[in-house]
DNA sequence: ATTATCTATAGATCTATAGATAATGC
DNA sequence: ATTATCTATAGATCTATAGATAATGC
């Protein structure tokens, strides 16, 4: 999220200077989410920030260095998610993993299209995603295997149904994102069968929390 | 899926010219599946279909129409999977839910990129999505009443968790698509977590069906 | 006589920059 | 003297078409 201008002139800049920047940003963000980087034109981004055209490149650039700068941007809030996320106060395992599910849902709800977003412009885009593979792959190496070790002493403990925690992961990850990602084809049927976009995702958080939990925990009724 | 031009000439067109047709359109359906429409160069189908850019307009027009020949035939595609998917033979309640999850996944496994083109195009297109809006809301209010009936008197009978039947059809197409979806990023994971992309479609096929199944079966050993 | 193909290019759109002008700080 | 802004335009890219030429069917 780009923090809209403060007033303050810090003596590098005048004050009108940072207001365009930040303009420039605020246009760039709206309309890279929304459209994608092809998508995108630098003109319309000048038009909607209320600068001349020319303004943009004498502050980034190009337009792949202005695009960067959004892209690096939602990519360090979603570290952030993350490990907001999983860093937990004291509770017993399962009040974690229930706050695990809420709070992740909760933060897509407050950037609704960053999945989207970060999603496809990795998958159009090999370079980019070679860009961010050795991230992702520290990302994944650093913060899991440590996790791991408590997650499988957990399942014993509380004899919990046993499921690797990757496996988990992406259980949690999937029902909450796809709320986000299909939301502009799903108003349809939030229309019908939830009555608005409020009501749609309470009664998603509430579901995805309900089978989650019901996956961990033992019960005798085997289906096989 | 453009099936590849059959050698017969049927009277009305030559032989030559029905292979650029369909070269063209096999061309188009990789390009605009790969790279958006707005990523998508009418040149770049021209070459990789192997014929002068001018047979493109030849044929058809305009790139938008060539890309909604593209679209519609996907959408078609995913109509066709519904109905395939939901229309079982006899089967137990509990088969029939196996089955669907499971030919839902297969499906997908078969045409990966497909909820991602579709998702997208309709996402970043609010035209295209007003399109298809009154065709989308034929198809939920059609489809889903009737079954919902069924649904409802089978969640009774087999003495199973209540559960409505459009949360337990978006539980399924959330864990199911974002195999797909997140596809591009989750290969640093797959590689890590599960050895091979075959290795990680069969993991989570199994996770998906257990976890639905989980969530749907009766145990007494509530967590409240 | 009709259909298919190619060459060449118009016309639109978009990114980027050059160069002149205005505003601010020292 | 430096930083910010504007106007004007170059240069690249992309969609689309005109018009000439070749191939096929009748």
């Amino acid at each position: 999220m780009i923090t809209s201008g403060r007033k303050v002139n810090t003596g590098r800049h005048r004050m009108l200077s940072e207001d365009t920047e930040q303009a420039i940003l605020l246009a760039a963000e709206q309309e890279f989410m929304q459209k994608g980087y092809e998508g995108t034109k630098t003109v319309t981004i000048a038009r909607n920030a209320g600068v001349t055209h020319a303004m943009l490149h004498y502050y980034f650039g190009t337009k792949e260095r202005l695009f960067n700068k959004i892209f690096n941007e939602k990519m360090s809030l979603l570290g952030k998610m993350v490990t907001d996320v999983i860093f937990e106060p004291d509770m017993t395992p399962l009040e974690k993993i229930t706050a695990v599910v809420d709070r992740h849902f909760d933060f897509l709800a407050e950037h609704p299209d960053l999945p989207r977003f970060l999603l496809n412009e990795l998958a159009y885009n090999s370079e980019r995603r070679r860009m961010v593979e050795h991230k992702l792959r520290f990302a994944w190496g650093k913060l899991l295997p440590p996790l791991q070790l408590d997650w499988d002493k957990m399942i014993v403990e509380e004899g919990m149904k046993p499921i690797s925690m990757i496996d988990f992961i992406l259980d949690v990850v999937s029902l909450n994102l796809f709320v986000f990602l299909a939301l502009p084809v799903l108003d349809v049927v939030i229309d019908e069968f939830y009555g608005s976009r409020k009501a749609f995702f309470e009664a998603r958080k509430r579901e995805n929390v309900e089978i989650i939990m019901q996956r961990l925990l033992q019960n005798n009724n085997a289906y096989e």
